[in-house]
DNA sequence: GTCGAAGTTTGACAGTGATCGTACCTTCGC
DNA sequence: GCGAAGGTACGATCACTGTCAAACTTCGAC
């Protein structure tokens, strides 16, 4: 047992803040993963980036992104898998996302 | 005399780093700053501005600005004027100031 | 020339955040 | 049950950055 979330707190859109979501993006491990996420198109596992920093760090990273809205964290198994939460943001932030991400990629 | 620069450095177009940008823009100070001379569409002397750090602080902030080429600055007398360089930012990162000014602001 | 207004420079300080190693906790497979 | 895999939690560094005060510079007005 243990009182350990399966499901980490995740912020509604309604309460994405601007601020937080910079702090988020300013750091370029976190915009790799965040690129990595919309690159794919799929969710992806936190052991499967190819991101330069320990595990710990890691999920330090997954947190922030986390608590800014940019990514949903749930468990398959034993791992943690992730999800970005693109419309979300499409929704408070208009073209964030896709100008940090260089070309719009239109997925028509 | 003096080898004061009376008109420092600006980076060009080509020169603009995404992670440097972000870095500007991450702070609230330098994003209030940018949101006063897009709104007035007029250029700024430093102290013009509404911001509420001392003069040291905000000379700070507009090294910072500058040097991620966010703004322009030049001399009018003893006065230092700030100018956005929107076009410049719109062309090297398109949509992320409309992103980060909130509306789009359309002026046409 | 002298004064004041506008900024800059310098140095110091405090807070924050990225990073890691180690220990710990779950879940899966056997 | 046992072990391993995948992550998390906890401290502890360490560098960076925002902040200010004080001293200095430069230009304009008189």
């Amino acid at each position: 047992m243990g009182a350990m979330a399966r499901t980490p707190p995740h912020p509604e859109v309604s309460e994405f803040g601007l601020q937080q979501v910079l702090e988020a993006l300013v750091d370029p491990v976190r915009r790799s993963i965040v690129a990595q996420l919309d690159a794919s198109g799929t969710d992806i596992p936190c052991g499967g980036f190819d991101i330069p920093v320990s595990k710990s760090t890691a999920t330090h990273h997954f947190t922030v992104l986390r608590e800014a809205g940019l990514i949903r964290q749930y468990y398959v198994g034993t791992s943690r898998m992730n999800s970005l939460r693109r419309a979300d943001m499409d929704e408070a932030f208009p073209g964030l996302l896709d100008a940090i991400n260089g070309q719009p990629v239109r997925k028509t």
